[in-house]
DNA sequence: CCGGTTTACGCAACCGGTTGCGTTATCTTG
DNA sequence: CAAGATAACGCAACCGGTTGCGTAAACCGG
């Protein structure tokens, strides 16, 4: 057996071994000079036929460093995972920190408990943090950032100084959609958002407002609805029953489009001839409403490798990028909207 | 200001303050024997009034334990939450974690580069681990108990000794779905499998065979496919075309279902009069499917509440529970079945 | 009021690494 | 070859808690 088992050694097991110090051994392991060639030679040997692996919690308490990211959600972790894109950029989070070698710690906050979250970064049990769910008016942001712990925002382009922060092309994708539907000739088209506090929604709405300025004699509308698919249903049917009923209906996600062709089942309109409908996010079971919804698909994975990458980067891991990071999104064009 | 910031205050800063020894306040923190009560409230008074927050990382090195949980997938962690059922017990987890004061981490293992995880198991990081995912076949179970971590399984009815395990009751509702097809009617079913070697399968085939033989003259077979659409909709329509086609196809999962709707669709067959499908997950796409999909859902969030319990019961937290458990799943009837 | 037990607390070692500083050995260079 | 510079390494303190053991004071019954 070479290097296997043999459990609990400690530094100065292999110290005895090399007959050297605890010191010495400490500092060929780490790279660091004041060590003979020779010396670094043996202890590596040892160290390797011994299965030597350092104690991660001791190296922590004199270093301060955890060499884990924290991944941080103000909601309750089964939360998290029901959300159409957090379980994603939890993904690619991980694999990064896999393949940087750190661990994932996953920070769940109920209410505005913050008191743990705040206890692990001061004491250093993750270097620094990840929030993939950030909002505007979490106060936990600007306490991270007095703690000084590295922080980067998932979709939230935050103006705080030190905190970077990653977020997609949403207000591109909601324009290109929204050109979409007036190439086909849609002429009275409606922004069925989210929350308008959400950031993606403030974008979504700029990219669709836009087009429509843009285009010039265009009747448009914009209406907020929770990302539910029966409220979205409730909303769409006032819409498709009131006066000047749209054309085209631009969902700030597919629950909510998934509302919409429920809608137009209802009244027996036909998709896309009657109206074009699109999505955002691209779920999983888009591909599998009648018709195939038309969507957006995330740089997910992207998102979290870039994120990641940037607070390596803040830690001196890695050279410095930017702090600022705007990746595209795609527009998938299936049956809910008129071919081009 | 009372219990607000002020960081790094050591225990021997709180003892220097209450005029006694970093001993007693240990003791007096942790609610030992062998501190006087005024002593005590003295100190609790102290800790409440400067903050004080005991540093996890130097207890942990003296204690032994981290008052964390390990979740363990042997997948990339991209990979872990896309699947239809790991990301909900890993929510589930992370809230009964969260609730019990331990924090949660990931560990993702690609390939059989096991030694990252053994250390952080022997090094005591993680109390515990808990595998959502374990397969039969995964040597790292036998060394998780080699090196005594208290370790649970999902899904896997392990019989070695030590580990617990908790599952759900994949052959009854197999049985059940397979008894609803029967009661409609059905006298040529199909069970559309996933593959043979996952745990879950092994016992959705038991149930379909045990209603299949309680019944008597009825023709069955089971056929294995990848959990994948493309897949499924082939192997569905081989079926269809072939001798003897089925007028009832129990599927493993709703990936698999999705498919044999798509072959039923390019055959023209009406779903359920002609065939009827049955999935498994209940999946979010599974309301939105033509028709809407019978299904299973699973209890996971009382699976990884229990597996977190169980593992708190082992490390003595909470009083001793069994380390066996099988919970009850539901059909959830929808319209690609005969309604009963 | 006294011997013996219990209680309250301090002291110091320990968990397992890291690191500043001092000492000795080796290497330059004039 | 002597003197100064440099490299290699040991020593011990330190990170911030926990805990076994020793001791002095408070308590007990007789």
């Amino acid at each position: 057996m070479t290097a296997a088992k043999n459990d609990k050694l400690t530094i100065r097991d292999i110290a005895a071994l090399a007959g050297v110090s605890a010191g010495t051994v400490s500092r060929a392991m780490n790279g660091q000079p004041g060590v003979g060639a020779s010396t670094r030679a043996r202890i590596a040997e040892i160290i390797a036929e011994h299965g030597f692996r350092v104690d991660p919690t001791a190296r922590q308490l004199s270093t301060g460093r955890s060499r884990t990211l924290g991944v941080l959600f103000p909601l309750h972790a089964s939360e998290v995972v029901l959300h159409p894109v957090y379980p994603a950029l939890l993904g690619a989070l991980g694999d990064a920190a896999e393949r940087a070698g750190y661990d994932l710690l996953l920070l769940t906050m109920s209410g505005q408990k913050s008191a743990h979250v705040l206890d692990t970064v001061t004491r250093r049990r993750v270097d620094g943090v990840v929030l993939p769910a950030a909002g505007a008016r979490d106060p936990i942001i600007k306490q991270l950032v007095a703690l000084g712990a590295p922080t980067v925002l998932i979709g939230h382009r935050s103006t705080l100084p030190g905190v970077g922060w990653v977020d997609c092309t949403h207000d591109v994708a909601a324009a290109e959609l929204t050109q979409l539907m007036l190439d086909a000739g849609r002429r009275s088209l409606v922004l069925l958002n989210g929350p308008t506090h959400v950031s993606a929604c403030k974008l979504r709405s700029a990219g669709f407002w836009s087009a429509i300025k843009a285009a010039g004699d265009i009747s448009a509308r914009e209406t907020s609805v929770p990302f539910d698919t029966a409220a979205a249903a409730a909303a769409a049917l006032d819409l498709l029953r009131g006066d000047n009923p749209p054309d085209a209906i631009v969902c700030a996600s597919d629950t909510i489009a998934a509302g919409v062709l429920d809608a137009a089942r209802t009244l027996g309109l036909s998709v896309p001839d009657d109206l074009a409908v699109s999505g955002f996010d691209d779920r999983s079971f888009a591909v599998h409403t009648h018709p195939a919804l038309t969507t957006v698909r995330m740089p997910l994975h992207d998102t979290g490798h870039a994120a990641a990458h940037m607070l390596f980067a803040m830690l001196g891991d890695e050279p410095l990028t930017s702090r600022r990071i705007i990746l595209p999104t795609e527009v998938v064009i299936r049956d809910s909207t008129p071919q081009p």
